[in-house]
Order: C-alpha cells, then sequence, then structure tokens
DNA sequence: GCCAACGTTGGC
DNA sequence: GCCAACGTTGGC
C-alpha cells in the first residue's frame, strides 16, 4: 500500500465538497510528474488532502477507489484521473508551518517542491502527519 | 498582489 | 539539443 498527499485549492475543489461528494473524480491534471504519480496509485491507497493557496493544510484523508483512467475533460494529450473517496477529516488540520517545522518531515516533497501537485508520501510520513493532527 | 521556482514552448 | 521567453503555481 501506498501513500500520497494531493492539492487542491479550496476554492476550486475543498475537502468539504469531498465528504459531501463521498467521493470524486480527481480531473485537470495537466502536469506529467503528477500524472506519472497518478498511474501508479492503486485501490485502497491512501491520500493526504491539502488545501493549497490560503489554507495551506492538510486537512484530511481520501483513499483511492478507481486507479488511473483517461480524463475525459482533457482535449488533446495523454493524460488521466482517478477516483478518491472520502475517509476522514482531522480533528486539527497539519499545517504547511507545522510540516516545515517538522524535521522528520523534512524531505517531503510538500516542502522542497511546493508546486507538484500529487506527490508521493513515505508510510513514515503519512504516519508522522497523523499523529501531529 | 508580488515574485520565486518550475515546467513548457519554440526559435535557432 | 540548447536556452530564452513565457505561463502557471503557490507561498508569502
Amino acid at each position: 500500500m501506498n501513500y500520497w498527499l494531493m492539492k487542491s485549492e479550496p476554492h476550486t475543489y475543498s475537502f468539504d465538497e469531498l465528504k459531501k461528494d463521498k467521493k470524486t473524480y480527481w480531473d485537470g491534471v495537466r502536469n506529467y510528474q503528477a500524472r506519472n504519480n497518478m498511474r501508479k496509485m492503486k485501490k485502497g491507497d491512501l491520500v493526504l488532502f491539502y488545501h493549497s493557496g490560503k489554507d495551506r493544510q492538510v486537512v484530511g484523508v481520501a483513499k483511492v477507489v478507481k486507479e488511473a483512467y483517461d480524463d475525459f475533460t482533457a482535449k488533446e494529450g495523454d493524460w488521466q484521473m482517478v477516483d478518491i473517496a472520502y475517509q476522514k477529516t482531522l480533528k486539527n488540520p497539519v499545517s504547511l508551518a507545522d510540516v516545515k517545522a517538522n524535521k522528520k518531515l523534512s524531505k517531503m516533497q510538500l516542502v522542497t517542491n511546493s508546486r507538484l501537485s500529487v506527490q508521493e508520501v513515505k508510510k513514515s510520513e503519512f504516519d508522522e502527519i497523523l499523529k501531529m493532527s
């Protein structure tokens, strides 16, 4: 089982909306690294849901429920999306500042490559974030 | 609202 | 194949 982190602008699609929708398709990824990460996702993998922009914090956990398939919103190119389902809301969101302040998390791509929207996360990092929440 | 970092595009 | 120019993302 693998762990991931996906970012979304709360204005575009927030974790609250996912909670309401129960599940959603993650369309619109137009970055090769992010796409390649989605291709590696397996059913049952867990995803940290991160709010970028004004929020800047991990707010909840989602689960991969459908592996990569064609992104029907893409007019051209070789793009895929996955489906994720609501899993749980963190009692206390873990902010970017908290992540940066934690030495165990200093290698996370959230810190080293802030622009990547779909990132791989180590189990130890995933567990650490949940512990902080 | 600004700007740094990164990715992509296109001219050579 | 290199690299300058441009666009986008996302933190501040």
